[in-house]
DNA sequence: ACAAATTTTTAGAATCGCCTAAAAATGATT
DNA sequence: AATCATTTTTAGGCGATTCTAAAAATTTGT
């Protein structure tokens, strides 16, 4: 598989979890910056090669082939990002682009011993699952802190956004993965939420709201 | 800069240390196991880029600016290499392809933290010399095992070829960078050697005498 | 149901990197 | 100097990936 190839794969792996149901041409262009035309030319070559259920006008969808590679790519990438940040100390908001270029090498043993190296991690630095050498996937028990109702408590597990400009206001204001959160109080007028992070409160828009991903405590 | 034209660059480089003078294009087509019809294409492109000096007919040879990108594709190919030894433990005979593949990941952050991370190492896994960050570079001082008269003495610190089955025979027979070596005789008939490594005695034929790099010791 | 708006595909072209076959230049031999 | 062999370049073409502009299909709105 070439490098386009394998970043077509990942960007309809990424919007079949996001929207229901299957994948439309002018969806793959924005989230790949390319134009339309473009991914229509690479839709049948990925359907030539048995990896996506192509069908003129009829959206796309991943074969278990397709979805099985997509898988593959997405856990080096995060194995990688886990690796950058863990061993060679860069920030959260550094990795995503390296990553990007190392998702792309090609070596099984390579990956088992990175993996191994790490400690076998579960979660990329962005709270992400990291999929199994087997393809094996599941997401975690998330909730968007936008969702939940005043008074509730969670730790905060994921980000929706994973932007450079988000992860470093997130730095600026010390929320991290791990830390608990509570939610103190919402505005009506703009849905903007008070919330407390370990002893200091906050006020966060709902922009930032929805794109915090919390594991909701037990009792809330 | 494009995988290809980096691997060109490359490939130039190593050319012009070992023969002397401007570089033909058969050596490069043989080199890279292309058509000299594709290099001459690519010297072009290379030549628009400013990166390396090619009048037609005339040889190409490496700019300022070429030898520099060359050393810095050379720095990262043989970090990656002392990565994959030291940390993911594979060995010298397994790192080469896939360096192949890792050389070509961009990020200069990368490359210094790595570079930290291996504590600033002076030479990869087959004893060749590491670029600096800064394009300094020089061979290491060593003299081919071949070339040694009878009776000297030295320290293995490099093979010629260093390709897997190379590797794999220096390894079955216990002859490791390091290794101290004495030239015990010669045979007149086929130029092979009997020499010593450590306490055993071994008959190595041309081909193996003329694949190793020793530094000889001072007093021979 | 039909026209308008939107989405998607096709047609045609460019660039990169490679190939084969033919032509041109260079170098060696008489 | 003329011929022959070798090296190198050119010409033309192919697959991959992208683009723009135009055509076709689908969806939406009245
Ligand atoms: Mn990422
Ligand atoms: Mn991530
Ligand atoms: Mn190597
Ligand atoms: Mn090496």
């Amino acid at each position: 598989m070439t490098h386009s190839e394998e970043n077509y794969l990942k960007a309809i792996f990424h919007l079949s979890r996001q929207g229901t149901g299957t994948i439309s041409t002018n969806a793959i262009a924005e989230q790949m910056d390319t134009k339309p035309s473009s991914v229509t030319d690479m839709l049948k070559r990925l359907a030539d090669k048995g990896l996506v259920n192509y069908k003129k006008y009829q959206g796309v969808s991943l074969t278990e082939s397709g979805r099985y590679s997509a898988l593959a790519i997405i856990r080096k990438h995060r194995l990688w990002e886990v690796f950058l940040v863990e061993k060679l100390d860069f920030t959260w908001d550094e990795v995503h682009e390296i990553a990007e270029q190392l998702e792309h090498i090609n070596s099984e043993k390579l990956i088992d011993r990175l993996d191994a190296l790490l400690g076998h991690p579960k979660f990329d630095p962005h709270g992400d699952p990291i999929p199994g050498k087997n393809g094996e996937f599941k997401e975690r028990d998330k909730e968007l802190l936008s969702k939940l109702p005043v008074g509730s408590k969670g730790v905060c597990v994921g980000v929706k956004d994973s932007s450079a400009t988000f992860l470093k206001f997130l730095d600026k204001n010390s929320i991290a993965l791990g830390q608990q959160i509570e939610v103190l109080d919402k505005e009506e007028f703009d849905n903007s939420m008070h919330i407390r992070i370990g002893e200091e409160q906050l006020l966060v828009s709902h922009q930032i709201a929805s794109n915090l991903y919390l594991k909701p405590s037990e009792d809330s």
